[in-house]
This record gives C-alpha cells, structure tokens and sequence, in this order.
DNA sequence: CAAGTTACAGTTTTT
DNA sequence: CTGTAACTTG
C-alpha cells in the first residue's frame, strides 16, 4: 500500500534519513548524532510518526528520554504529524504511546508487571536520594562504623561510592581509587556496609533509584524472561544518549540484542551527566556493538542560534582536548555577537540582568522567551531577590524542590508507609513525628512490625510506647484504614491531613502556610489515578519547578525562566543571560581535579551558550561572594573570567562594562584611580 | 537510657 | 534557612 509521506518533506536530507532509516522492513541499529539546536526532537518526533505510518504500532514503541518532561514534548509532537497524517482524532496517538519515559520510570513499570517472576513484591517502594541516604545511615550505625576511631565515609559519600559501583558497572575497589581515593583504606568496611545495605533494602521490600536499572538489567539477563519483556517492543528510540550509564547501556543491549529497531540519539559535546556515571563512551561504542555495525546520521545544521552566537560557542568546545562531532553551522545571520559583560560584583550583576531583561521584554520579548541560567543552584539568590523587589515573576528550575520542605516529605512518607509497612525508613520518620518517641522507641516499633508476617495487624498489636500520647492511637487508626485502602484517592491525603495537623501546629510557627502546601499537594495527588502511581512517578520525577509563590508557576501568567545549567538542557530561549562566567563558578573549584572533569565544565558552559538563539550575555562579575567552609567565615574573592574564554577567543564576543563609565580626565584624578586599580589586581594575585 | 534542646556549621550538577 | 553534634533534662 502506498504511503502518504509527504510531511517528511519539512525536514532536511540528514533528518529525513534518521526518519526514514530502515522503516518498514526490520531496521537495523542507528545512531544518530545530532548538534545543539539541530532539530533533533523534531527530527525523532517524525521517525516515530513515519514508523506507525508504515504500521508500527505505538503501543510496542519504547521511548527512552531523560525527563516525564520531555516525553510529553515527544508525545505531543508525535501526535501533531501523526494524526494529521493517520487521521486519527486528537489524543489518540498520545494516548497509545504509553511506553515514553525516564529509564528508571519504565523500569519502575516493567519491574511491577513482571514482578512476580523474579520474585519481587510489586508493591515495593521506590527510595529517592535522601531516602537511601538515610537507610545507608541506619545500616552504618547498626554496624558500628560511625563509631571508629578514624572517620569513615558519611552516609552521603558512602551511597554516592555504592551508587557510582553499580551504574559503572565497576569494582568497588577501581572505584575507590579512581574516583574516591580517599575513602580507599575502607574497602573491607564498605564492601560489608553495601552487603548490610542491599540485605535492609530486601527485607523491607523497597527499591533504590540504581535497583530499577540494576533488577531490569538482571530480569533481562534470564534468558526466558528477557526475551519475554523484549518482545513487547518492535522499537526503542533512546534520546539524550550521551548521558547514559554504562548499566543503562547494558539494559538496552539486552533489549534488543541484535540492534533490530534501535535507535539512539545523543551530541557528545553536550555530555555532561558523568558525575552520575554516564559515559561518553556509550555514545562512542555504540555503532560497534553490531554486526554490520550502525548506520550513523550527522545533524550539524543548527537552527536554533544566530551564527554569531554559534561562532563563539563552537570556539569554546573547539579548544577541548578530546572531540568527535563537527561544527555546527547556522545561516540565521545576525550583526549582534554575543556579550561579555563586566561588572564590578554580584549586586551589578543581578542589576544588570534585570534591567536587561525588563528592556528585553518591553522591546516585545515576553519573559517566558528569556532565561537566566547559572552554575549551581545558589548562585541565583541575589537575583531571586531583586526580581521580586522589581517586581519581576519567575520560576527556578533546579535545586530545591516543593517536595523537601519536611512537612510535604513527612505526608509523603506516611503514604509510603501505608504503601508498604516494611519500609522502615519512611516508618521512622512517622513514627518520630509523635512527641514522645525519638529513635530508639521507633526502631522498636519497627523492629516489631518488621518481624511479623502481617505488619499491618502487628503494628495494631503494639503497645502504645508510654510517652506517646494520644496521637498514638490516632496513627494507628490512620495507618490502618489507608494500609486496607478504606478510603478513595485521594481522600487519603486529606485524612493523613487531619491526624498531621494538630502535630504540626506544634512543630512549626509557620503552620498555616505549609498546610496550604499540603493542600496543593492533594491537588498534585488528584492527578494520578492512585496511591501506587503517585508515590511512584513523584520520586522519579519530582515536579521541578519553584516559584516565588511556592507550588506551582501561574498558568496564565508571563514568567522568567531561571534555571541550573544542567536543568536547561534541551530547552531553547531568544535571550539568554549566564551568571558567574568566572573561573571557580565555571568551571566549579569542585571540577577542577581532573582533566576529565575540566572537559565537563567546559562542555557545560557550552551547553549554557548554545541555548540561546538570539541574545546570549555572559555576566563576569570581577569580585563575588563566597562560603568559605572554615575559618574566617565569609569572604569576597577576586574573579577572573572563565579559563574557557581565553584571549584567543575573545574576538567572538563584544567586550563590555557596565555600568559604563565615564572616562575620567587624566589630568584630573590620575593618582586615585591608578592606586584603587593597583591594589585590587595586588590582592588578585592571592 | 532516651528524648528534647540548643548551638553551630554547611551548601554542584540529578534520575 | 537544615542536619548534625554536643549538651541538658526526664
């Protein structure tokens, strides 16, 4: 039958070859490596509509990307060619593409279908960070290691060694000395914490962000069940390949052993993930793990950014000492080069960013078109402030989050109790909220429940612990009706509510407004169909997004975009501002161990520019503020600009001060002006 | 012995 | 504007 392909005719000859590669017959492996602002997800959003076309059905499409976010972006987009050219009514192509999601997120799903297979509780429980952290922490406690007479590793350092062992695929003792060499002496002890670890972790039925990889990579390494779980696919597009890990790599070989239907997306230049283990080397390999190896398609054709702007971040990741994919190139000509500005400190800084994006926007770009991009979350306080004192509407994405404030993970770890009575971490923290019991009278509790073969009757049975009062009673009630699953999602959260109320009045004078989280928490809640969904999906993908009005942005409402680099990624703005484009911002004083870590820094700061299209100004403020961690407490430090912009390169960007000066007569304050100069670059020296 | 209280230091990036 | 450490109190 003969089919209508002509909405491939939007695309040029390299993205309409990654869309048209191997469809209809089985296709063999394809790698498509595609720049910044190439039109990659326009590029994979047609691949996939040309594939259900050609009679692929979406509901065998796994599609791998790096966020729920940009899953949506692929569905929709998938849905706009798609039904256009099917003729299918709205939603129902979307709707069919269930299979779109982070790797941990299908994991999660594909773990609880086939759960009973490689006997696994389906009911289990998904820890977040700070969940496992604090698990790695009762184990460490129970094994006596806090106690030594040296220190050992913190419960932080101690998951990110472990995490790091799993998603590399590596041995602990490389890993310590590659990667934490200072925390080599206790191999011993930490191969035995990592054993007491995964044993907690069983016992209480609960699963780690690296298990959804690890218990999916180990389902697929059974022959019967892997070849199981692979048929449900006919295709697997992953994007963002560049920062994957190696078990991730290892998944998706086991998914489709002979490459058939795969494709992988992914710009080398843009990796910067490896501090969660991904490795370029994925990208790199990729081609070679089939026989006949994959076919490779190139985007370097950018259409995103002015040539300007393109010509200055092609000189920084020119300068990087290992590279694999071209220039990109744009014909979007423009006059204006991005900007270097200097200004004298972060106050200056912050101040020119708002006038600049309040000019902006009365030139006709709204705010929600301009983005302020920064190094590490922190760095964007001062401007926080001046935005609101302007009066100016944002939202940050990155870094703290609606979901650690510690009332919304107190009512998040009662539902995950009540999911799962076995998961002790989330029981301690319940338990704890009661005045009266502290962490030796809920480990008892725990321990008591944990023993029984039916939790839930067993915690009923548990004499009230004398000092508690009558909130007591009230938990047990509560935990009971939700663990029997009494009430209607989402009605349990309100009911979880009402018994966490009065406890909180005590707890914190700001009571009122964090009730009015929970609130909107219950609205978040009524978006998932229930309890299991909801704990689920929010600890993979957490809402991302803080306002100035804690919860969510105002719908209706023109906002600026603030936001870590690392969150910016994929995301496009006519203007663009970096703050602290300063040696020890970018690259971090943390990032320069390494020349491995150095590329990193430099590829982020890459990653940074080339989200602009239009305006890109690079703020270097010449003195800043830091947290010195010990002695002598805060301090101001002389900046220089970024090793990345070295003087070579300077002639890519337009050079300027602000705010302008002007230019002192000579004749009539010389000496002043040369002795303050002087002394600043004396003290710059240190 | 366990809980509560106070003091104090600390802050990359994220699924 | 939080987590931990040391101290005080029941």
């Amino acid at each position: 039958m003969p089919v209508d392909t002509a909405f491939l005719d939007a695309l040029n000859p390299e993205q309409r070859r990654a869309a048209e590669h191997g469809v209809g017959t089985a296709a063999g492996p394809l790698l498509v490596i595609a720049g910044a602002g190439s039109g990659k997800t326009n590029t994979l959003a047609h691949r996939v509509a040309n594939l259900m076309v050609h009679g692929a059905d979406p509901r065998r499409i796994l599609l791998l990307t790096f966020s729920r976010r940009a899953a949506a972006e692929m569905s929709r987009r998938v849905e706009r060619i798609a039904s256009r050219v099917l003729g299918v009514g709205s939603g129902a192509v979307s709707d069919a593409l269930t299979w779109a999601g982070t790797f941990h997120g299908i994991g999660a799903r594909l773990l609880r279908e086939h759960a009973h297979e490689i006997r696994l509780d389906p009911a289990f429980t998904i820890h977040d960070r700070e969940d496992s952290a604090d698990l790695m922490n009762l184990v460490r406690h129970e094994l006596s290691f806090s106690e030594k007479a040296t220190r050992f590793p913190t419960k932080g350092t101690c998951l990110a060694i472990y995490s790091r062992v799993v998603n590399a695929q590596g041995d602990l003792d490389e890993v310590l000395k590659s990667v934490f060499p200072w925390c080599a002496m206790w191999s011993g002890e930490l191969r035995q914490l990592f054993g007491a670890y995964v044993a907690a972790k069983q016992a209480q039925n609960v699963l780690d962000y690296d298990d959804l990889l690890l218990y999916w990579a180990g389902m697929m390494s059974e022959p019967a069940i892997g070849a199981q779980v692979s048929s449900r696919f006919d295709h697997v597009l992953v994007d963002e390949y560049q920062d994957t890990n190696s078990l991730q790599a290892a998944v998706l070989l086991a998914m489709r052993p002979d490459g058939r239907g795969l494709t992988v997306v992914g710009d080398d230049a843009q990796s910067i993930y490896s501090f969660r283990a991904a490795t370029v080397r994925n990208i790199l390999d990729f081609p070679g793990h089939f026989s006949p190896s994959a076919d490779i398609v190139t985007l370097d054709r950018n259409y995103r950014s002015s040539q300007p702007i393109l010509a200055a971040a092609n000189a920084v990741i020119e300068q990087a000492s290992e590279r694999f994919t071209k220039n990109l190139w744009s014909d979007r000509q423009s006059e204006a080069k991005p900007v270097l500005v200097t200004v004298k400190d972060e106050a200056d800084q912050v101040g020119y960013v708002a006038d600049c994006v309040l000019r902006s926007r009365e030139a006709g770009t709204p705010l929600k078109q301009q983005a302020v991009l920064f190094r590490t979350s922190s760095h964007s306080g001062p401007l926080e402030i001046e935005l609101t004192r302007r009066n100016i509407p944002f939202v940050k994405f990155g870094g703290l989050k609606f979901l650690d404030a510690a009332h919304i993970k107190d009512m998040l770890a009662i539902l995950r109790w009540a999911e799962n009575l076995r998961d002790r971490v989330a029981g301690f923290r319940v338990l704890q909220l009661l005045p009266g019991i502290g962490p030796t009278t809920a480990g008892r509790v725990l321990d008591a429940i944990g023993n029984s073969p039916n939790p839930a009757w067993a915690f009923s049975e548990v004499p009230a612990p004398a000092k508690a009062g009558q909130s007591w009673t009230g938990l047990v009630d509560l935990i009971g009706k939700l663990s029997k699953r009494e009430t209607a999602w989402p009605l349990e959260l309100a009911q979880a509510r009402h018994w966490y109320e009065p406890l909180m009045e005590g707890q914190y004078e700001d009571a009122a407004i964090r009730v009015a989280d929970i609130i909107q928490l219950e609205q978040i809640a009524a978006g998932f169909p229930n309890r299991e969904k909801f704990l689920t999906e929010l600890t993979l993908d957490p809402p991302d997004a803080t306002s100035d009005q804690a919860g969510v942005p105002q719908r209706d409402e023109d906002y600026l975009i603030l936001s870590t680099i690392h969150s910016a990624k994929g995301q496009e703005w006519k203007s663009v501002h970096v703050l602290n484009v300063v040696d020890g911002c970018i690259p971090s004083d943390l990032g320069t161990g390494s020349t491995h870590e150095l590329e990193e820094e430099r590829r982020l700061l890459y990653v940074a520019m080339t989200r602009a299209k239009d305006e890109l100004h690079l703020l270097v403020p010449q003195r800043f503020y830091v947290t010195q961690q010990t002695r002598n407490g805060d301090r101001h430090m002389y900046a220089q600009r970024t090793r990345f912009i070295p003087r070579e390169i300077k002639a890519h960007f337009e050079d300027i001060l602000w705010p302008p000066v002007t230019p002192i007569r000579s004749d009539l304050l010389p000496k002043a002006g040369l002795s303050v100069d002087l002394a600043s670059r004396m003290r710059g020296m240190w």
